[in-house]
DNA sequence: TTGTAGGCGTTATCAC
DNA sequence: GTGATAACGCCTACAA
C-alpha cells in the first residue's frame, strides 16, 4: 500500500495525496476528505524511508548512556523519552558500556541512523584526556549534541547539568557545622561530575579553614555489601570518620549497613548523605538523607533546549540547575 | 557525501562501491582496498533511508514498556537493548503509560517507523477484555511481536515468560510448611502475570487443604511508605497475617517497615517474600527473601527467539522459564 | 570483475 | 487546485 495505490483509489494524483498527508492547505476540502477516507479505509501510512530520503529527518533522537539499568540513568532515559515523544520524536536507545572504544562505536553507529540529535547521559562520556573526547566533537559536526550532567566547550554541544559542586559543598558545610570534621567522601570515578563533587567537598573544608585529609577521599565501586566491607576495611586501617557523603545512594546505604554492623549510632556518631534521591533512600533504615539532583527537571530542560536548537534558535551552551537536600534520618534534621 | 562521490573519487562505478560496502566478494582485492580507503578518508556512511527503501528493514526493533523507570522494566530494557545491539539491531524505546489508548497510539506510531519487530515488556499490555488486545494481533499482522512475561495465543506472536504460577505456589507452600497459615498476598494489578501469581497462591492453599481467605488477597498500589500504612490499616481492621508475599520487592519492603514499626519479629512472627530480586532487596534490613524471575535469561531468550523468527525458522510460540527463590533474612533459611 | 539502468515511496518544483 | 516529473541514495539484476 503506497501513495500510488491511494491516489488511484481516490481518483487523484500522488501529488494531491502527498499534499493531504502533509497538511498542505492547497487542496479542495472535498478532495481532501475523499483522500483521507481512502487512507483510513486502507490503513495506509507513509513510508518513513522514502520520506527520510527527501527531508533527511526521521524525527528521531539517539540517547546514549553507559548502562540504562542504573537507577539514575534509567530515570533519565524515561524522562527524556517521555519529553521527546510528547514532541513527536522517537528515541533510539543505545547503551555503550564504559569502554572508550565501545562508546565511540555506538556513537558512530547511531549517527549512521540519521538521528536528528544525540543526547549523552552522564559525564562518563567526557574522557579525562581532552583528545579522547574528540569523537563527541566530531559527532557535533553532524548533529546537535546534548550533554546531560557533563560539560564540554564546543560548537553545537550543549550542556545541561546539576550544580553538583554546590550541592556537595553545602551538604559538607552542614556536616562541618554539626561538628563532623571527618567526613568520608565516597566516589565511583573521576568523571566531570565526580570531579565537581570532589571539589565541592574539598572547598567546604577549605572554607572552614580545615585541612583536606586525602585518606577521607575514597574510590569505592561496588554494591551495598561491598561498600559495607570496604568501610569496615577502612576502619580497621585506622581511618576515622564521623560522616559519609557519597556520589550515589547505594554507597550511602552501604555506609548505613556498616554503621549498623558495628552499632555505630546514626546520626549521632555517623551522619550519612547520599546522592540522586533514588527510591533506595526510602527502603533502608534509617531512611537516607540524600541530594536530589533533579533528573526530571534536567531532562525537561534538555529536551526543551534541544527543540530550540533544532528550531535554529540561539541558545546558551550551558545550563545549570541547583540541587536540593532531602533531609531524612541519617543526618540531624534542620533546626 | 554519497555513493556517487565515493565512486568518482575511487574511479569506479557506484555498483562496485556498493559491493564493497555490502561485503560482496566479487570485487578485486585491490579495487576493494582503494574504495575502502576513499570511504575512510571521507568519513562516508551509507544513508539508511535509501538503504531501507530497498530492503524494507532498518535493523531496528521497537521496545514498548509502560514505564522504563520501573526497576524491573528498566532492567529488561537494558538487557534487550544489549542483546539486540550484539546482533546489530538498534532499539527504539517507547514508554506507553498504562492507558489503553496511549498503548495503542504508541504501538501504531512505532509500526510507522518500520521496525523489524516489536517487543512488549510486561503483561500489562494484555488487556482483561480479550477484544481490547486486538491491536496487538493487528500489529502481529505486520511484524513479529514478542511478549515478555505476557501471553496471547495468535499468529506471529511469541511469548517468553517466567513461571510465576509455580514460583508463588512453591514459595507459599514453603510458608505453609513453616506453619504460617495466614499469608497476605499483595498485588498491583490483575495483569496476566498478576493472575498467574494469584492462582499460584490460591492453589497452594488448596493443596494443603486450607480455605482461601479473600481478606488476605489485597490490592496495594503505592510506594514503600504507602504499603506500610496500608498494612497498618489492615491490621487495625483486624485482619491477621503471619506471612506476606508480594508481586514486587517494593511492596515487600513496605511490609518490613510495617513489621519494624510495630516490633513484629521477622521472620518469627512474620515471614516476607518479595518478587523480582531487585537491588532493593539488599538495601533493606533485614535483607529480603525474594523470587528471582530471571529477567536477563528471559531477555536473552526473547532476543534469540526473535532472531530465529526473523530468520524464518519454525519456533515454539511460548517459552517458559522457571524462577528461583533467593533466601535471605525475612524467611527461615532452608534446613 | 565491473558497469549500466531501473526501482524503492516520498517530496518538491514546475506547469497547467 | 491539481497533475506530471525530477530528485533523494542505495541495491540489484542484467550486460559486458
Amino acid at each position: 500500500m503506497n501513495i500510488y495505490d491511494i491516489s488511484q483509489k481516490a481518483g487523484v494524483s500522488i501529488a494531491t495525496v502527498s499534499r493531504v498527508i502533509n497538511k498542505n492547505p492547497n487542496v479542495r476540502e472535498k478532495t481532501k476528505q475523499k483522500v483521507l477516507q481512502v487512507i483510513r479505509e486502507n490503513g495506509y501510512t507513509p513510508n518513513v524511508f522514502a520520506r527520510g530520503l527527501g527531508h533527511k529527518s526521521m524525527q528521531t533522537v539517539g540517547i546514549l548512556c553507559t548502562d540504562s539499568s542504573d537507577l539514575y540513568l534509567a530515570q533519565a532515559v524515561y524522562f527524556l523519552e517521555r519529553e521527546l515523544r510528547l514532541r513527536e520524536y522517537n528515541s533510539i536507545l543505545c547503551c555503550t558500556g564504559y569502554k572508550l572504544k565501545d562508546k565511540k562505536r555506538s556513537l558512530e553507529l547511531l549517527l549512521t541512523k540519521q538521528t536528528d540529535a544525540l543526547i549523552l547521559i552522564g559525564s562518563s562520556f567526557i574522557e579525562e584526556k581532552e583528545t579522547n573526547s574528540q569523537y563527541i566533537r566530531d559527532a557535533a559536526g553532524k548533529v546537535p549534541v546534548m550533554l546531560l550532567n557533563g560539560h564540554m566547550e564546543a560548537e553545537n554541544i550543549y550542556s545541561i547539568l546539576c550544580d553538583d559542586y554546590n550541592a556537595i559543598h553545602d551538604a559538607v558545610s552542614k556536616l562541618l557545622e554539626n561538628g563532623k570534621k571527618d567526613t568520608l567522601f565516597l566516589y565511583r570515578a573521576l568523571t566531570y561530575s565526580g570531579n565537581q563533587k570532589r571539589m565541592g567537598y574539598e572547598d567546604a573544608y577549605k572554607k572552614f579553614g580545615l585541612p583536606v585529609n586525602k585518606d577521607l577521599i575514597q574510590l569505592c565501586n561496588g554494591d551495598v555489601n561491598h561498600t559495607k566491607e570496604f568501610l569496615t576495611m577502612l576502619a580497621e586501617k585506622g581511618i576515622y570518620f564521623d560522616g559519609v557523603i557519597s556520589v550515589d545512594d547505594q554507597l550511602a546505604i552501604g555506609a548505613i549497613k556498616y554503621a549498623k554492623k558495628f552499632h555505630i549510632a546514626i546520626p549521632e556518631q555517623l551522619e550519612i548523605i547520599g546522592y540522586n534521591n533514588s527510591i533506595l533512600g526510602t527502603c533502608c533504615e534509617p531512611e537516607l538523607t540524600t541530594i536530589d539532583n533533579k533528573v526530571e527537571a534536567i531532562c525537561m530542560t534538555t529536551t526543551a533546549t534541544l527543540m530550540s536548537v533544532l528550531g535554529g534558535k540561539n541558545i546558551p551552551s550551558k545550563t545549570m540547575l541547583s540541587a536540593d537536600l532531602i533531609t531524612r534520618d541519617t543526618t540531624y534534621t534542620k533546626p
